[in-house]
RNA sequence: GGCGGGGUAGCUCAGGUGGAAGAGCAGGGGACUCAUAAGCCCUUGGUCGUGGGUUCAAGUCCCACCCCCGCCA
């Protein structure tokens, strides 16, 4: 029995890099979920994308002097170099920025009006004769009607932190060239998000016993205390989706809005992709499907409510719209496994003040594997937690070169010195080995109740503990001692210990795939666990984009504990990690702010 | 102001449904040598933010308060 599960990745924004905190807050966490259902055999889709447009991608394309789509492709293309040398194997990472996100992200929109849900208000708003547009209320600064100072943004004065209107900031002017905007009236749509409040208190009670509660209660606390409003859902903006509805040329779905749609597009895609372009609706017209969204904390109330406010209320509608289908609904989310926020050396993360440790910055220095270890096991699953270099070399170096990697190392150097490059014949085992061998087995249970119930670090721990344990069945088994006086014993100690570091290997794989590829080599299969990451440029209406995928062709990995050829041939064994001198932790430290 | 998260050994943190305070690292001692001087064994160390309450029993439930951090107005 296998299930279809979706799991859906927070959407990078094309306006900056991705630094440790974004990785361990959603992309991390998402692939070792995925990468573990793959093993398990699962039907399991990974997808998401780039977040293209919106007024920052537009105000950063001004400054430069290029076009939004040059600011949007620069950073896409930099996400997926990232998310390749990571080894985030998304089975589709795309864009908003195609021509079928621009289809379904307005079949959504029309079907939410179709079901009444869609209402228009005009307002006031700041518009910069000079850049002939509208000023969203942060790109405003003028003088605070409260305090008084002169720098206050449209949005929120820094001076005394009231909150303001910005259509009564005295002496307003654009941010970007400083000329004075004048207000004009501007009509957008709104979501009745307040007439969708009962059916998103119904959606989260359901979910009530197995979601964090960070997620649920946060959510549902927000709305038993102030309620659900009405929320603008389109902008005066010309780089976006268009407004699917005549007379609003020159209007734009907000971005708020339509990123999370590409949680089905991207799906959609995918499947056009593969060839079979219906094989998406085994994910999203699926009520058995589960949808997995992983996030950072600062995105819960988009995924916790108003996505699934999105979706409850496009209705049977989008299918009709879409595809032509009757009697068809999205699935909604099963799950939102939100993580906290990852500090760094004690402060907030903060790219303007370089306070960051930058993704692929990091791996031009270091190897994945223990960026992924560190980030594991430090992630803020419950509450913040901090980035420490001191940690982090420290980290690599006791666990990952000394409990594992030398575990790996020193039996399977021994193993390959005394039988030829060969796996031992082992014969009849010996109590102690089965023992042992029970304790391992038994973490294909433990480590995947965890990460089943998304709880990765007490999952890794529980993976590293057991190596630990073999460590210390080698060291009372001594085959260094046996082998002096008894060959067929050793060979049953070091067939053991191979056997075990066999199916250590598969546990630890969602977490560390490249080293566990590297092992899996040197214990003598031809077959990889997983299959590939490759990039390819898709071409529609719009322009081209740069998508990221996945083949599975190859991919041999099972999540269960298989037999070990004894007698097989083993490729010649190196170390899987490398040891970091403690000098580097201060290195990094003076690269910081 | 409202909503939420956190305050457990020197450090980083675990402690689903209440039942004799845990791990890793750091510190101290020991045996071994296959291994990236790694691994293994033993060991020092805590009034679980504060004050009440419920209970035979509370880090774990309830109330109040004090700090730190987010989100929203």
């Amino acid at each position: 029995m296998s299930d279809n599960i979706l799991v859906a990745v927070a959407w990078p924004y094309a306006n900056s890099r991705i630094h440790v905190g974004n990785i361990t807050g959603s992309y991390l966490p998402a692939d070792i979920f995925t990468r573990y259902h793959r093993l398990l055999g699962d039907q399991v889709i990974m997808v998401s994308g780039s977040d293209a447009h919106g007024t920052p991608v537009t105000v950063r394309a001004d400054a430069e002097g290029s076009t939004p789509v040059q600011v949007y492709e620069k950073f896409h293309n930099g996400f997926i170099e990232l998310f390749q040398k990571l080894g985030l194997a998304y089975d589709l990472f795309t864009s908003t920025h195609t021509k079928n996100h621009f289809e379904v992200s307005q079949a959504i929109f029309l079907a939410l009006q179709k079901n009444g849900y869609l209402y228009t208000e005009k307002q006031k708003q700041w518009y910069a004769p000079a850049q002939r547009r509208f000023l969203p209320d942060r790109y405003v600064e003028g003088t605070c009607y409260f305090c008084g100072y002169t720098e206050a943004r449209g949005d929120q004065c820094d001076n005394c932190g009231n909150l303001l209107d910005a259509t009564q900031l005295i002496d307003p002017r654009s941010k970007t060239d400083g000329s004075t905007p004048e207000l004009r009236e501007t009509e957008h749509f709104y979501v009745d998000l307040g007439a969708l409040e009962p059916s998103i208190v119904d959606f989260l009670r359901q979910r009530e016993s197995y979601w964090r509660s960070n997620v649920l209660r946060q959510s549902l606390g927000q709305i038993m205390s102030k309620g659900l409003h009405g929320r603008a859902i389109t902008r005066d903006l010309d780089w976006g989706i268009p407004v699917p509805v005549e007379g609003w040329d020159g209007k734009c779905l907000y971005v708020w809005f339509e990123a999370v749609i590409g949680y089905v597009s991207a799906a959609i895609e995918w499947a056009k992709l593969g060839g079979q372009p219906e094989a998406w609706e085994k994910w999203w017209t699926n009520p058995d499907a589960k949808g997995y969204y992983f996030i950072g904390k600062d995105n819960i109330p988009f995924h916790a409510v108003i996505w699934p406010a999105q979706l409850i209320g496009v209705g049977e509608w989008f299918g009709k719209i879409y595809s032509n289908e009757d009697g068809v609904k999205l699935t909604l989310p099963y799950d939102v496994p939100a993580n906290e926020f990852m500090n760094l050396e004690g402060q907030k993360i903060s790219g303007s003040r370089n306070w960051a440790v930058w993704g692929l910055d990091f791996l031009s220095r270091y190897d994945p594997d223990p960026l992924r270890y560190y980030l594991t096991v430090n992630m803020p699953e419950s509450k913040d937690t901090d980035w420490d270099w001191d940690d982090f070399v420290r980290r690599n170096n006791d666990v990952l070169v000394a409990t594992w990697g030398n575990l790996v190392n020193r039996v399977l150097s021994f193993a390959y010195k005394h039988w030829d490059g060969c796996v031992p014949e082992p014969g009849e085992l010996r109590p102690d080995d089965k023992v042992i061998l029970e304790s391992v087995a038994a973490g294909f249970e433990s480590v995947g109740e965890h990460i089943d119930a998304v709880r990765l670090r007490p999952a890794l721990n529980e993976a590293v503990r057991l190596a630990s344990e073999v460590n210390k069945y080698l060291d009372t088994s001594a085959p260094w001692f046996e082998i002096k006086s008894d060959k067929e014993h050793a060979a049953k100690t070091i067939f053991t210990a191979l056997q075990a570091i066999d199916w250590l290997k598969v546990q630890l794989s969602p977490f560390l795939p490249f080293t566990s590829e590297r092992l899996n080599l040197y214990l003598g299969y031809k077959q990889p666990l997983f299959g590939e990451q490759y990039v390819e440029t898709v071409e529609d209406s719009l322009g081209k984009h740069t998508v990221l995928r996945y083949n599975s062709a190859d991919a041999s990995g099972k999540w269960e504990p298989g037999c070990l050829p004894a007698g097989g041939s083993m490729e010649k064994p190196a170390p899987l990690f490398r040891k970091l001198e403690p000098i580097v932790a201060q290195e990094e430290r003076a690269k910081l702010g």
